[in-house]
DNA sequence: CGTATACTTGATCAATGTCAACAAGGGTGG
DNA sequence: CCACCCTTGTTGACATTGATCAAGTATACG
């Protein structure tokens, strides 16, 4: 619970809502706003597939990744399970309404975690308008992501919707590097299956589309290799 | 641009982020704050149909609807139209990225919007840490509705869909009256057919069997009658 | 090494997209 | 006021694609 931890969260990758073309593209936290937050988080280390917390219960705390994955879903009354979001590195989670959360969070891979108490860290964005602004970047950030995976998902193909999956995920790999190749991709098919909504069985054979057209190369369960990055990106962009 | 219009935007109807249980669900601006924004705001009255902005254009106002229902959208390379959102009276849009627009807003019916210049509000929020929870509010507001839309457009049957799509017009009409049966839908078959990632037929048979199931009587094109209040909810919570 | 979990592959079926023709509605001008 | 035209919406036939049910294979973990 030492200051430089918040180092993790110390620069969003975002570019907020009300800012002009000539503004830099993120809002780092000063180093008496990271100590601030330190002061008010508690360092958490959490096993892969611990529920982290249900929806429903009492939304006490915001979340943010130190390290790790996280993923947020519901469970449907058809008993299907519909994934919001996959969290990683300087993510903040614990979305809630009305006190409750509104999703589940369970950690994918052994995570590090930094628990904020949400009235601590009201007071605390009381007293910093600059802070407040950086959690509306962060948050109008997220909006931009939520939009942009509903056009995505209203494309109807499998295998369209898997490429664009292994993009975002490569995206988070390295934004910068263009020519990362090798995707990491802790998460199971069948969790793919819920992001995307798509069932489980589609998710694999979209897979073997991809590898059959030689655009990804999936080795093992959890890595994915882009054998034709232009040829991906093609795909992708044909919505 | 007088301070009283700002009585559209004084109140947002959502619940933060970062807000306890025990504490109200909307956070209203205060007089001074309302004067603060109309003093750079432009008050400006739109025909129907006509295009507010275009997307990749430079993101230079955010706007507020007072009055009027707008859509925003993105036209897919396939020829395809994917509406993003409909916005009507007390919502913000103009979401950008880099300073360009992220999508294209255009009038569906005559409206009157309230125009902010972005640097200006920038300023504003800057000073006023206040006004910049309230915004805050806003878009964590949005962000929720978009995940929430997201999981609903998990769904693959267009009559489930066309059925959350009506019940989300009524909440607008007034959320808080429960027995609202007669919901306007202003928007065209096409605009809600690039809303739910249908085709346009789907939407017409969906609609045909919302009436074959005694759920939903369409009357006209712009209005629908709910018929079964419940059967109607069943069919929404049925994901 | 064995068992449970995760994943893949196959066959069938239901549902939506697409193409096409047709009907209805709204607005304009005579 | 009516007729016309253009846009919007409806209905039908067919093909495509993913969900579902079912069986079998690979992998991870104890």
């Amino acid at each position: 619970m030492s200051a430089p931890v918040w180092r993790h969260v110390a620069s969003f990758n975002a570019t907020p809502f009300l800012r002009s073309a000539a503004e830099a593209a993120t809002v780092p936290f000063t180093t008496q706003q990271r100590e601030a937050l330190a002061s008010i988080a508690t360092r958490v280390r959490l096993p892969s597939r611990k529920v982290i917390y249900r929806e429903d219960s009492a939304a006490n705390w915001i979340f943010a990744v130190a390290e790790g994955v996280v993923k947020t879903y519901r469970d449907l009354p058809s008993g299907k399970r519909s994934v919001s979001a996959f969290l990683f590195a300087r993510d903040l989670f614990g979305l809630s309404e009305h006190g409750r959360y509104l999703n589940t969070a369970q950690a994918i891979t052994q995570v590090t975690l930094y628990r904020l108490p949400v009235a601590d860290l009201m007071t605390l964005l009381k007293h910093d308008g600059e802070m407040q602004l950086a959690f509306l970047v962060k948050v109008t950030y997220e909006l931009r992501e939520s939009q942009r995976r509903a056009i995505l998902l209203n494309r109807r193909d499998a295998p369209g919707r898997l490429a664009m999956f292994v993009q975002r995920m490569r995206d988070h790999v390295d934004r910068s590097a263009k020519r990362v190749q090798s995707v990491p991709l802790p998460m199971s098919r069948s969790d793919i299956a819920g992001f995307l909504g798509l069932s489980l069985e589609s998710v694999s054979r979209a897979a073997a589309e991809l590898e059959r057209r030689g655009l990804v190369k999936f080795e093992g369960r959890h890595l994915a290799r882009i054998a034709d990055p232009d040829g991906l990106a093609a795909l992708v962009a044909a919505v």
